[in-house]
DNA sequence: GTCCCAAAACTGACTGGTCGGTATTGGAAT
DNA sequence: ATTCCAATACCGACCAGTCAGTTTTGGGAC
């Protein structure tokens, strides 16, 4: 539990990862994990209480580093909501890309009780509610309209998953966040208005 | 395997639907699920070849009718593709909430290979082309713009998943059907001119 | 209707392999 | 000499899958 060597945890984290993205939860082996991050099976409780503490570690982990980035970013850079919205697509679709093995780990199974699994929904609940956030700075601008924006919200992280999960094959990421951006506003933007205000 | 009483094994499919939607795979033990449907454990390898085949046959029983069901109602009424693509979200709204407990199932998720998979995969991909060819004959006829229809075929489903998902509590189903086929319907029907100014 | 019985369906105690987790060892590094 | 840890050995809880035995089914004979 311990932490000394932040790169060795780091190193058993991103072979869990792969091994957990590639396989169900049960088929996966902490005898492979321990191997493949070159420790010994027996250092893996040093770093963590058992396979399901590693396992929400690796998404916590990796679900943090996004939100991070996407609260760094937009700190950096104070910009409309419109543009908030963009970047944080962006963020989001280039994360996935990037991380493709901790995106699909994040399908695997996340059900189960356990206080680690608590902390991850907490940052997934943290980044619906950046999201939120923008959209509804967005409607008091009068820049966007949205009944629901607690739904909007949720959707969005949804929609660079389908893209991903359906596989619409060697898809860029580029184009990607183009399209979803596009979808999205043009789905917030009431078309009179908006037209009116440009 | 091939077996006669029909009942004995929705029994069996919707017990396991139960348990498999509230613990991970690897949790379920058989003879809940055996328990649970009023049948001894053997029957479970009567009906399926084994654990893995309950799983996706829990996900293919219940995504088939689905599809059905779509494949039905747009049969029958021969409409516009604007209220196709309607009629098709407030069915997959409406199973999402009727069959909460499978709907669930789905995000336990599936890595691996089996034959019984690919099928599952198979009525996915069945149901996203479905949607696909609504929205493709919606863009001939000139109601909708899209740069990349498959692409948003396959959003459709994930946004049902998305609002169910984040648990927006106790929402209504009627209020998450329109909210989701206006924000489909409007992303659809804006050309892309708007974006270009943007 | 009812007796008989073979085939099919069903049961649940049992088992054997698997793997999470722990303890031990031995060698490298300081 | 001491610390550290990869490698290895080990343990035993766990549970999917099996199968010998039991029950149900159905249809043929009377």
């Amino acid at each position: 539990m311990q932490v000394t060597d932040k790169q060795k945890r780091a190193n058993i984290l991103s072979a869990a990862a792969v091994l957990f993205a590639t396989q169900a939860f049960h088929k996966v082996l902490l005898s492979d994990v321990a191997e493949k991050a070159g420790v010994g099976k027996g250092t893996l409780y040093i770093y963590f209480k058992n396979k399901e503490d590693l396992y929400f570690s690796v998404l916590l982990d990796g679900f943090s580093s996004l939100v991070e980035r996407i609260h760094l970013q937009l700190d950096e850079t104070t910009q409309g909501p419109m543009e908030n919205l963009e970047q944080t697509i962006r963020e989001i679709v280039r994360f996935a890309f990037q991380d493709r093995h901790l995106f699909n780990v994040m399908r695997t199974l996340p059900i189960g009780m356990s206080i680690i699994r608590e902390r991850w929904l907490e940052k997934r609940r943290e980044l619906i509610d950046l999201i939120l956030s923008i959209i509804t700075q967005g409607i008091k601008a009068g820049v966007f309209y949205d009944p629901h924006p607690e739904l909007t919200a949720g959707y969005i992280p949804g929609l660079v998953r389908s893209a991903l999960l359906n596989g619409t094959d060697g898809i860029d990421p580029d184009v990607l966040s183009r399209h979803i951006i596009r979808f999205v506003t043009t789905a917030l933007t009431q078309s009179g208005e908006l037209k009116a205000t440009l």
